[in-house]
DNA sequence: ACCCAGGCATTGG
DNA sequence: CCAATGCATGGG
């Protein structure tokens, strides 16, 4: 079993215990991802080889530094290139926070929030199709009973493999949703018409030369347009795309209620908004309502109930 | 026994 | 065009 290394160095800041804990919960471990003693581990789907990553940090918030571990049969180096690209992917190495963190300056609530979670970037799902299904799948449930899913789902048809005696799945292909049976997919407590929208997510994932992968080309109005042609995606689940998948950083994911309490109960002492008032309000945060979501999420996780 | 939880599609007015 | 309803599960 071949093992290679390779450094991450993310934008500062990067705080990365709280940016992995955002990916996996703040549980030991969460479908495909675990982090456990300040590890980061995650099985990636490379180009169909299975690569184990293990990431640690070995740097600061201010100076941040990942140094990523690699392992899987027959791993080349170019291989290994791509699978610590998607680490970074996955984890949002990339994001610049300052101009957010400025803007967030002029909004009390906000500025108290990323002062206490700075240097949390965005971490994204590793391709389109697994936050679509995430998504669907997590749709008016609770997260807890959408954890319990999404793990029957990612153990049932997840490729896995076997690193020192523990094994880890990555999230399931297309191909292998697709061929599975309505009543099996039934049998992971996925309603019928959730287990229909998951294969014609598959389906579409499938198709044309790119697949939902092509997304990333297209301007967030383009993207939004496309994916509510897909059953099972309304407007919710479309800006949790942009979101979650392909990084826009200006998506607001209008009728999310968990979104709509926590700013009613943060901004306006308890009085609820409807959409409207909601859309109206988070321009203050434009062109960083993403961010300004995943922190009041954050805040809200974290017992700003 | 209810009701709700980080929605959506369908149906009936 | 808006309102009501079924869908899945688990926790309060």
């Amino acid at each position: 079993m071949a093992s290679l290394t390779a450094t991450v160095k993310p934008v500062p800041p990067f705080d990365f215990g709280l940016t992995a804990g955002y990916q996996t919960y703040f549980r030991s471990s969460y479908g495909s991802d675990s982090l456990a003693q300040d590890v980061y581990r995650r099985l990636l789907d490379v180009r169909g080889k299975l690569v184990l990553a293990t990431v640690r940090s070995v740097g600061s918030v201010a100076a941040p530094e990942l140094a990523v571990e690699l392992q899987g049969g027959g791993l080349a180096s170019q291989d290994a290139a791509l699978a610590a690209d998607q680490v970074a992917w996955i984890l949002g190495a990339h994001q610049q926070l300052t101009p957010f963190y400025t803007l967030a300056q002029g909004d009390p609530v906000l500025s108290a929030i990323v002062e206490r979670f700075n240097g949390l970037h965005l971490p994204h799902a590793a391709s389109v199709f697994e936050a679509l299904v995430l998504a669907i799948l997590g749709q008016q449930l609770a997260t807890n009973v959408a954890r319990i899913i999404r793990t029957l789902l990612i153990e049932t048809y997840g490729p896995c493999q076997t690193f020192q005696g523990e094994t880890y799945y990555t999230f399931p292909r297309p191909e292998s949703l697709l061929s599975a049976d309505l009543e099996e997919l039934q049998r992971l407590k996925l309603s019928r018409r959730k287990a229909e929208y998951i294969q014609g997510i598959a389906t579409a994932a499938l198709g044309e030369p790119n697949g939902l992968q092509a997304l990333h080309q297209l301007p967030d109005a383009e993207v939004v347009k496309q994916l509510l042609q897909l059953r099972g995606v309304g407007p919710w689940t479309a800006q949790w795309v942009l979101i979650r998948a392909l990084g826009r950083p200006d998506a607001f994911p209008l009728g999310d209620l968990a979104l709509r309490r926590t700013v009613s109960h943060l901004y306006f002492n308890g009085s609820t908004l409807n959409d409207g008032e909601l859309e109206q309000f988070s321009r203050r945060w434009s062109p960083w309502r993403t961010y300004a979501t995943i922190y009041l999420f954050t805040a809200m996780r974290a017992g700003a109930r």
